[in-house]
DNA sequence: CATATTCCTATCATATCACATGGAAATTAA
DNA sequence: TTAATTTCCATGTGATATGATAGGAATATG
C-alpha cells in the first residue's frame, strides 16, 4: 500500500477544519467524533501537521485547531509529504537516489524516475479545495 | 513504499531473461549472480511469474526459466500485477472498493480512484522493450 | 482554582517483507 | 540405470513499519 491511514487520516482532519468554515478553533475531540477515528491516534497525526506549519493549535478551554491558509492554497501533496514517511513509489528512490548504488547502470531507474513525477504531479497539482468542491459542488473555502 | 523489492525483482528477471535473447532455458543459478540478488528469494517470485503464463520453466538438467512472449508484449503492469500483494495505492480500493463503507459519501474517494488510474494508466502503457531500449538503445527483442 | 484541551513520550500488537531451510519431483547426460 | 542438475513446493524467521493505545505535563479560560 502506497499510503497508509496516517496520510489519508490527515486529509480528512483538513477536510473537516475547512468545512467547519470557522475563524475558531476547532476541539480535536469533536473531529475525531465526526470522523469516528481514535482521538488519540489523530491526536499523533495533527501534531506533524502542526510541525509542518499547515495549522495552528491553542491549548485550553476553548482551544483546538484552526487551518492557517485559505483551503485553495493546500495542495495534497503539502498534507501527505508531512505525515507519510516517504513519497517514493521504490526505496531506489529515497534520498534523492542515493540509496541505490546500481542508480546509474540500472536499467529500471529511469522508469521509477518517471513514476515518481507522475505521481508527484498528481498530487501537487489537486487542492484541498479540490476535493471539497468535488463532492459537495458548494465551496467552504475564503 | 509502494512497489516492494519483490516487484522490482520480478522486473529484473524478466529483463535478465529478455537481455538474454536465447530460445534455451535460462537456469535461475545463472539470473541470481548476474543480478546478485538471493536465489532462493528470485525463486519465489519466478514461481509466480510461471503461475501467471509470463515465463515457462522446465526442470533437470538443461532446464530453466524463458519467456513466453516477445517483450514488447509484457507491460510493466503485467509483471507487478502477479508479483504485488496490492497496486492500490490507498486500502479503500481494494476489493473495488468494497473494502470501504465510507466510499459512497466520502469526499477522499474519488481523489484516490483518480490517482489509482493515473498510476495503473502509467504502468500498462510501458512494456519491458520500452525498459531495455531506454538503457542501451538497442533492441533486445524479436 | 477547576476544567478543558493541546502537547510530549512511551509502549504494544500485528502484518508484511526479505530471505532462508529442507527437501520432493522431474529431466537429461553419462 | 545412475548421477547430476534444476525446477517445484511448503514452511520458518528476524527486522521493520503500521496502526494504534496510555499516561501525564503544559497551558489557557472562566
Amino acid at each position: 500500500m502506497f499510503i497508509s491511514t496516517r496520510g489519508r487520516y490527515a486529509i480528512r482532519i483538513m477536510i473537516d477544519l475547512a468545512e467547519q468554515n470557522s475563524s475558531d478553533f476547532i476541539p480535536l475531540k469533536d473531529i475525531a467524533e465526526r470522523q469516528d477515528i481514535s482521538e488519540k491516534y489523530l491526536e499523533s497525526i495533527i501534531n506533524q501537521l502542526v510541525k509542518g506549519r499547515l495549522v495552528t493549535g491553542r491549548r485550553g478551554k476553548g482551544g483546538g485547531y484552526k487551518l492557517l491558509k485559505n483551503c485553495q492554497d493546500y495542495t495534497i501533496y503539502d498534507i501527505l509529504v508531512l505525515t507519510e514517511t516517504s513519497l517514493a513509489p521504490v526505496a531506489c528512490l529515497d534520498d534523492n537516489g542515493e540509496g541505490c548504488r546500481r542508480a546509474t547502470t540500472c536499467k529500471t531507474f529511469p522508469f521509477w524516475k518517471e513514476l515518481d513525477q507522475t505521481i508527484t504531479q498528481f498530487l501537487s497539482h489537486r487542492t484541498l479545495a479540490d476535493l471539497l468542491e468535488e463532492h459537495t459542488g458548494g465551496n467552504y473555502c475564503i
